[in-house]
DNA sequence: TTGCCGATTTGATTCAAATCAAGGTACCAT
DNA sequence: ATGGTACCTTGATTTGAATCAAATCGGCAA
């Protein structure tokens, strides 16, 4: 008979000072004293499931939410029911960030594993970031960067084919974990190949084939979920410079 | 013998009160005291020539800048030259946002019309919103605003037909004309149409053969770069349902 | 374990937009 | 005025990715 573990709700108690993505997340840079002021206004939020949304399109904007663990996807919807991924958000990063200008959330934010977040109401950051400016500072660079990243695919979108497209995005992910600690080189996606084909305007039978493609050159390894980057150097060489890029 | 009329500055001399963009523009709800608060750290800039960068990618981010009178396009390059135009931007619009985040713009901004621009040292922004909450909040929706229409560029790009996409441009340049007080049914294109394509991810080609297709529809009337718009129902309709959409 | 359903792969065919090509037009500088 | 250059239009052809189609795979639930 195996002893009975009690299930201790530690990761919901977990300070944003004992948190390992303080220096990923929106807390980086700040001192032990605000960061206490900070983790006040934070609020651990009860884990999400695949599949759960963290909030809706239309919805009013109360909070935004800094992802802990897991994997998001946020998505844009037309009126006709077409979607687009605009997003995939990883531990660290910050959602809702289009929603401020409006009061109301403009996309879905749809976990696509077993998430936590830490959940942030926007009023009482924007007060603590007149008494902090290093969060001031913070958050800006933070909104900042999700511009200068949107930018970064629009490039894509406008202007890359597609296998350039898939190349840059497993970059990019490749990259992502290797900020986190993870392996750059060997990593789950965690979305459909329907999700990445939304995401990188294809459709899932192009990510498919592109997918099988470079793995027939010997560039990646693909396994169902799981990829591994067997030659960064030729799939970054594929980014920029795709030969005779038509578009 | 016609009267010499000395040409006097007074464009320049312009203070944040008394421009009629001041609701639209960064200063939007600011008290006639926190205005003039503001108005002490805008400097206006000489204006800038068709054709002038007022920023190259790359360099330092010392200011924002808020379009006065003029027209500009953003465009993100690559590596190997392609380029992407990330934007147009006309008057009361803040230009510069992308570059907080690293320090560095991002892009090149660059004038299509004689344009005259405020510069908005970013340093002493960020500390003038500390003091006046309105500023900070009008700053943050502002900075949301531009990731909420980077996403609406994204679902272009990635889900929406040539056509879709050029009617769903002349609206929008029709609705930020009217918001300005321009009539919104006659404007001039200030783009070439490389620069359209370039934004929507189309050749310029396509630009040419939609426009004159809408127009032998009776939707609009082109003639270079003035335009109307004569059914915008029929614009409107086009977007979000081009008949089995394929992307 | 088995059955089912959604996800994925792969092939054949189609099609929208790119490319190639050739004039035509407008505007700037001389 | 005039020549030149960049911009635009339109047509013919090609092509990359979508669409259509059909297996196959994998994981979850009964």
């Amino acid at each position: 008979m195996t002893a009975v573990i009690p299930i201790v709700p530690q990761n919901l108690r977990a300070a944003c000072s004992a948190c390992s993505l303080h220096e990923l997340c929106l807390p980086a840079g700040l001192s032990q004293d605000e960061l206490a002021r900070l983790d006040q206004i934070v609020n651990r939020k009860r884990p999400l499931k695949r599949g759960d949304y963290l909030y809706r399109a239309g919805a009013a904007l109360q909070s935004l939410y800094a992802v802990r663990t897991g994997f998001f996807k946020s998505c844009v919807m037309h009126d006709d029911g077409r979607e687009q991924v605009a997003g995939f958000h990883m531990a660290g990063e910050l959602l809702g960030l289009d929603g401020i200008g409006s009061g109301k959330h403009m996309c879905d934010a749809v976990s696509l594993e077993d998430s936590d977040v830490c959940e942030i109401p926007f009023g009482e950051l924007e007060q603590l970031s007149r008494d902090i400016p290093t969060l001031q500072q913070h958050f800006h660079r933070i909104m900042s960067r999700e511009i200068a990243r949107d930018y970064g695919v629009m490039l894509l979108l406008g202007s890359m084919r597609a296998e350039e497209r898939l190349a840059a995005f497993l970059l990019n992910l490749s990259q992502r974990f290797a900020a986190r600690g993870y392996s750059p080189k060997r990593f789950l996606l965690r979305m459909t190949r329907n999700e990445i084909g939304s995401y990188l305007g294809l459709k899932l039978e192009t990510i498919s084939r592109a997918l099988s493609h470079f793995q027939t050159e010997g560039i990646i390894s693909v396994q169902n979920k799981s990829v591994e980057i067997k030659d960064p150097d030729r799939l970054r060489a594929m980014v920029g410079q795709c030969a005779g890029h038509q578009q």
